[in-house]
Formats: C-alpha cells, structure tokens, sequence
DNA sequence: AGCCAGTCTCGGA
DNA sequence: TCCGAGACTGGCT
C-alpha cells in the first residue's frame, strides 16, 4: 500500500464509508466496518481543498445512491489501478442507470468479448469503487443475485433501494 | 496451474 | 418447473 492517498470517512444513514484518494481522483470506497471507527491517518486541516471538494462529491453521491436516486455529480474516478479489460467492465457498468440491471453476460458483450462472462465476474469483484461504480446492478442470467464481494446483503439492499425486485430471496 | 461474483445443457425430482 | 451436476469459458494471481 502506497503513503501517497488521503482517506476519508463519508457518513451515510447506512454508516460510514471510507473513501481514498489519489491526485487524480477517487481511487477506492470502502464499506462501513462494523467494530472500528474512522481512518485516523489524515488531518482535515492537511486534506488539499480539491480532495475535500471531491469528497465532498463523493459522499453526496454515495447518499443519493444510498437513498436509490441518479447523483448528479460525480468526483473524477481514478481507475488507473484496474487492468484494461477490468476498466472496461466497469466502465460498462457505469452505464446502467439507477433502478436497471444487466446479467454479467450482457457485459461481457458489451465490452465485446461475450464469452469472458466469468472474467466479468471477476472484474466486478475487483471494483474498488463500489456503489458508486454500480456493480451491484449487475446480475446472473437468471436474475439472480449471483455474488458481491461486500456481502450479498449490500447488494440485495441497494437494489431495493433502487426499487428493483429479486426472484427468490424477496 | 488453479481460481472464479457465469452460463448453458441435461437428468432427475 | 425447479434444482444440481458437469462442461466450458476467459482473464487474473
């Protein structure tokens, strides 16, 4: 882990997230921990004004998602992490608005390799920005939840919130 | 080489 | 119609 990011808590009704940054943007958002409280790297007075002006983005759109509407504003995203084809499945995702699902294979196609659903799978495992790249819209052929690497119970809230309805588990 | 947040096809309840 | 197992998949570690 590199020393050169700011991270910061962004308080939401469903507790509070921690987001990262880099110099180029929004890096990583985590979820809520359960037991422990904020990161305690940072200063808030040492925080550059265009990272606190991000944030400030940032946490808007988490609770405009969190409250299952389309956020206006976005902080820029620095994916600059992800291989190629992982920033194409998540920049596909991007796409799907607030309330709409795709399968993992719909992706896959859309991306232009309809055969590297798994690897789909895979890159939206990897998303290091949750929520806000929606890689919980993403769902298996069947509509199924398939799987989400902050808990299946994120992903089954955050589409309620949406107002999308699951098969089974409802 | 082995893992996987998928998907399709069958076969059996 | 609804699972479960098996085969096959492509990209990542």
């Amino acid at each position: 882990m590199k020393a050169s990011f700011f991270e910061l808590p962004a308080a939401t009704r469903d507790g509070q997230f921690v987001a990262r940054y880099s110099e180029k943007g929004l890096t990583e958002v985590n979820f809520p921990r359960v037991g422990r409280a904020s990161p305690r790297a940072v200063k808030r007075e040492a925080v550059p004004a265009q990272i606190r002006n991000w944030h400030r983005a940032t946490t808007a759109a988490l609770k405009t998602i969190l409250a299952g509407r389309s956020p206006k504003n976005f902080p820029p995203l620095d994916l600059a992490n992800g291989t190629t084809f992982q920033r194409k499945v998540w920049n596909a995702m991007r796409k799907i608005s607030s309330g709409k699902t795709k399968s993992y294979g719909e992706i896959a196609r859309a991306i232009g390799k309809p055969k590297a659903v798994r690897a789909v799978g895979g890159a939206c495992g990897a998303n290091p920005i949750p929520v806000l790249v929606p890689c919980h819209r993403v769902l298996a052929a069947n509509k199924k939840l398939g799987g989400f690497s902050g808990g299946l119970d994120w992903k089954r809230r955050l589409l309620a919130r949406e107002g999308v309805s699951l098969p089974s588990a409802g």
